[in-house]
DNA sequence: TAGTCGTGGAT
DNA sequence: TATCCAAGACT
């Protein structure tokens, strides 16, 4: 159990291994508060491969609170689009504006104000707090949850929040008066991810713990951390429509809340349609379909629902044109040229198996960095 | 408390 | 192919 070990004996051998063996990362070069912010975010769920290349775009495009809180949302999501959880960089823009008003600015350097910003929990409020103002507050995710867990032989579920809470208590008392709080939090994370590992067996050999682990000495590595089961995806299948009207394809907005919020689409209907009803359908769209062509299946994996996919290219006469406002509308087609979409409109990796018959690529392909 | 909210790498 | 799950937060 966690409450019967001794944590004070963890920091110094965690502090000398740290000292050795910290990664090189973009976000820790310059750790200021608002870097600290955009990264911290940026890696909730999300592995530090991924977010290097878009913290280095994001920064660059938006240096500060300010430049943050005046971005337009469509260029906001392009900076985030393939990253996902697409509400993390709503709510930061919210909590900038907040900052702007409330603060002139400057991240607040408390742990209590900072979580009371959108999108900032007890993790982030404590990350920001510990390493960019070195207040001593704890800042426990997966990594923590895990090597602490594993350290101290204790099964207890750790999707409780309560579970949480009990570990922030702890290491809160552990930690006044440290001297380096950020460091101690970072230590933590990064012997989690680089030791300690979450898949595959762990690197107990590197590991600074190694002779006081009672999961290590008890055998009951691989079954530590303890975790209730997420339940079962349910199956939505869906049909997508390649409309093109020449060199143009028609995608929309999606709504402002609920899943993908406010990032662009290719048309798409719920259920399975013949090539007859796919006519009727597009017509239905005020458009004169010409032809329609059966294109491959796909399957798209969200967290909690899996998209079985059929799509449709669909070729059709001249659409007209539409004027701005009516374009901002949502769930208003748009015809755009192919590359302009790519430019201006973030479109999730959910459609990269039908965005090539747009002529663009979605997904795993890296986006050059370029100012 | 439990469901919602992405994407991709690792096994 | 299937499953897990990553520097979580919100409702």
């Amino acid at each position: 159990m966690i409450t019967d070990f001794n944590l004070q004996i963890l920091i110094e051998p965690l502090l000398h291994w740290f000292a050795g063996h910290a990664r090189v990362l973009p976000w820790r070069e310059e750790p200021t508060p608002y870097r600290v912010w955009v990264s911290e975010i940026m890696l909730q769920q999300t592995r530090v491969e991924a977010v290097k290349p878009y913290f280095e775009r994001f920064t660059k495009r938006l240096p500060d609170v300010e430049a943050l809180a005046e971005c337009p949302e469509d260029e906001l999501l392009k900076l985030w689009e393939g990253l996902g959880y697409y509400n993390r960089v709503r709510n930061m823009q919210k909590a900038a504006v907040q900052v702007m008003e409330e603060y002139g600015g400057k991240l607040p350097a408390d742990y209590e104000k900072l979580l009371k910003l959108k999108g900032i929990g007890s993790y982030t409020a404590g990350a920001i707090a510990s390493i960019a103002y070195q207040i001593p507050v704890p800042a426990v995710d997966g990594n923590v949850f895990r090597i602490l867990t594993r350290v101290s032989a204790d099964d207890t579920d750790i999707m409780k929040p309560s579970f949480r809470s009990l570990l922030e208590k702890e290491l809160r008392e552990v930690m006044q008066g440290m001297e380096m709080p950020g460091a101690f939090n970072q230590a933590l994370m990064e012997l989690g991810a680089t030791v300690c590992v979450p898949n595959g067996a762990p690197l107990c050999e590197q590991c600074p713990w190694n002779r006081l682990c009672l999961a290590r000495k008890e055998g009951r590595i691989a079954e530590l951390p303890v975790r209730t089961k997420a339940k079962a995806r349910r199956i939505e299948k869906r049909t997508v429509l390649v409309i093109r009207d020449n060199d143009k394809v028609a995608i929309r907005k999606r709504p402002e809340k609920g899943l993908l919020a406010g990032l662009y689409e290719l048309p798409n209907v719920e259920g399975r349609y013949s090539q007859d009803e796919i006519v009727h359908l597009v017509k239905e769209m005020q458009l004169s379909p010409i032809r329609v062509q059966k294109l491959e299946n796909a399957k798209h994996i969200f967290s909690h629902i899996e998209w079985q996919m059929e799509g449709y290219a669909v070729l059709v006469e001249e659409a007209g044109f539409d004027t701005e406002a009516e374009k901002m509308a949502e769930n208003h087609l748009i015809f755009v040229d192919a590359e302009k979409s790519q430019e201006k409109y973030a479109i999730p990796s959910a459609f990269a198996a039908y965005a090539k018959y747009m002529g663009i690529r979605l997904g795993n392909e890296k986006f050059l960095v370029t100012d």
